[in-house]
DNA sequence: GTCTATATTCTGATAGAC
DNA sequence: GTCTATCAGAATATAGAC
């Protein structure tokens, strides 16, 4: 018989965690009320401030632990080697990581401007540093003259809206499989840095 | 003397529309107030309700507007001939219309889930109306074996997407100039779709 | 750790005076 | 065409019982 009262040490804040990324995910940080959180979560709303001081704090934690994982994730991922397998690693890595977190993508991009200052800046670093592992593939592409970019910084940004682009459209079950999708955007990403 | 009080016809109008569309590029139309949108524009916040029925109107007839405008400037900018020549005109059309309105189209993609589903389903009929214009380039340039692309219509996507990603952060005055970054785009998309 | 109850402020929208 | 006044409900967050 299910409990309506009494500890659930250790599940109640995850559980938090989630149901806000949903629920940010799908009708936006300021259209989701701490109400409607705690209603899915199975909580009175009062309680949720035992897991978070306030709805931000929220929000930023979602948003920076994303861009943890997402940075340690890829330094896992990264096997080193020419510039060239390096970016394929890159392309696909990317689209597999965010096609696999459509929710935490989706925040990540689009609540950006709810962020008080600080928060943002603090995501941004993160961000930045993302970025910049991009850019160092690039960078040593061209120096090996595998790579035609006149900018790699410009080069980095395009390539990751490009990716990017990937999960506001791609699901599972349409016309055409997420292999063949990623194959076809890597294509075009490996031709555009080309000569 | 400014009046507070009287007629102005014909120009709280745009203006109720011209504060919306700033405040919810900034701060996101669930986070915007009709209250915070009437101190802007200098009236009461029961003066709006003569300029819009609701709220929700109020977003989707700036979407639909500027989807509007979007298709006829495509129209009269599109001079036709070769393939290759019409999409250099889209790229290089879709970034500056898309870099002189950065408030419309930052709306016009973060706000989508906000728009109730018929008026979503409206705005979504007009901007694949737009894609397929891309779609209509890339078709003719590969009947006639100028582009290489397994896939048109993941190509006008993955493109979109990357010309995009300019608004995200271009600002003059930066390193860079709006041409050069112009060009620079479309060199990586030209290649990209190129053998 | 969760509850109920509540303080305080704000929300979208309407009614009716001028 | 704008005003003031107001409705009914919802918002975030806190206090204190258990």
């Amino acid at each position: 018989m299910a409990r309506k009262q009494g500890s659930h040490a250790g599940i109640t804040g995850p559980k938090v965690r989630d149901v806000a990324l949903r629920l940010f995910a799908r009708y936006g940080y300021a259209a989701v009320s701490m109400r409607q959180i705690a209603r899915e979560v199975g909580v009175q709303a009062g309680a949720l401030y035992l897991y978070t001081p306030d709805k931000q704090t929220l929000l930023f934690d979602l948003m920076r632990g994303h861009l943890d994982e997402l940075l340690s994730a890829w330094a896992e991922a990264d096997k080193g080697g020419p510039p060239a397998a390096r970016l394929e690693a890159f392309a696909r890595f990317h689209m597999r990581y965010h096609l696999d977190r459509p929710d935490t993508i989706f925040i990540a991009y689009m609540e950006l401007r709810n962020l008080e200052p600080d928060n943002f800046a603090e995501v941004e670093r993160l961000r930045d540093l993302y970025e910049a592992s991009l850019i160092d593939i690039l960078d040593a592409g061209r120096a090996e003259g595998v790579f035609q970019v006149p900018d790699t910084r410009l080069a980095a940004k395009a390539a990751i809206s490009m990716l990017n682009g990937v999960t506001t459209w791609f699901r599972e079950g349409g016309r055409l499989g997420q292999g063949e999708v990623e194959s076809i955007y890597w294509d075009m990403l490996r031709k555009s840095v080309s000569g």
